[in-house]
DNA sequence: GTTCCGACGTGAACAACGTTCACGTGTACA
DNA sequence: TGTACACGTGAACGTTGTTCACGTCGGAAC
């Protein structure tokens, strides 16, 4: 990646951060950076390109490895929905930003394949497997879409992480109820 | 409600099956009803109180009961969740159009406080049928989210169906596994 | 019957948005 | 010295939500 094309996504993360996903704008962008609208058109083709980029970028930031994914299945699955959960409120509007992305990339497949495989070799049956994973994406986007829509002036961030988990051991506890 | 506004809205309502909701222009739609799109503002202060009042209208259509809610918790919980569902597919963009609203209205909080009091007489402890009831909507929220935002050219009805009762069952599960 | 009022709509404008394009400008390499 | 390339300019285009002074028309009041 070029030079100027990374000082560009970091303008832009910092900026998201700033001012949120609303007032991220190409013109506000390029005056950070000294520069007019036009120019950003040097280094992504589209708007949605350097929404897709920071995505990329905060999911998987380059040079760190995922995480080990190791313990019994309920660890891991607990291990999922709490650090997805944490690289969403990593940034403002993070959740928001995430379901702006439409294209899974082949390494997230990868790694949703690879934790069903996980589960089923942790004696979790292959239908269940996925079920649960399924079951506690959905609910940590939802969880965590609705808390940063409405995160101005409500509970602080304690009384939010306790609601969650009750919410993760619920799902947790009802896939052990249907393990064999 | 005055007789105009009311045929704004259900013109509204309309064009968002038609266009979905990012082609729903004042401009088209005062097309739609054969007047200029300044005229629109005669009957709704700004954009967003008209999208406010399609969420309100396709939540509460105006003279239908809230369903009765009987039975056991478990019933109650899954009747929620398969609802609130239904409600969001009906029409195209319905969960993204849900998720812009942000004032959650007085019927609908009273709303949620009755569902918690039933499962609580239906023998859930209080605090276990609040998380229960969380879980259930956050879960809802983002798996209809999902769904609808790649329901072009994947799986039928049926299957997906099949999914979002597995993952229900699997939070009914994990409340049954939590009570006394 | 005239007057008045309120509901409704017009048309033109405004600011902001994403995006494009012909054109400069400087740096580095042959 | 010349040329290729990376980068940026500035002005424009079409679209969006929104505003506002101005019309029009029907019905109620005097």
């Amino acid at each position: 990646m070029s030079q100027r094309r990374a000082q560009v996504l970091q303008a832009a993360i910092e900026l998201l951060d700033e001012v949120g996903l609303d007032g991220v704008t190409m013109r506000l962008l390029a005056s950070r950076l000294g520069v007019r609208a036009g120019a950003l058109y040097r280094h992504y083709p589209s708007k949605q390109a350097l929404l897709d980029a920071m995505v990329a970028h905060l999911v998987v930031p380059p040079g760190e490895a995922v995480p080990p994914l190791d313990g019994p299945w309920d660890e891991r699955l607990r291990g999922l929905a709490i650090g997805t959960r944490e690289l969403m409120l990593a940034h403002r509007d993070g959740a928001r930003l995430m379901s702006t992305f439409q294209n899974p990339g082949s390494e997230a497949v990868a790694f949703y394949h690879d934790l069903i495989a996980t589960l089923a070799a942790a004696g979790v049956p292959a239908d269940t497997a996925a079920a649960a994973v399924d079951t506690v994406m959905a609910y940590v986007n939802g969880y965590t879409t609705e808390e940063q829509a409405r995160s101005i002036a409500t509970q602080p961030r304690e009384l939010r992480d306790r609601s969650f988990r009750a919410g993760l051991e619920l799902i947790i506890a009802g896939v052990r109820a249907s393990l064999p």
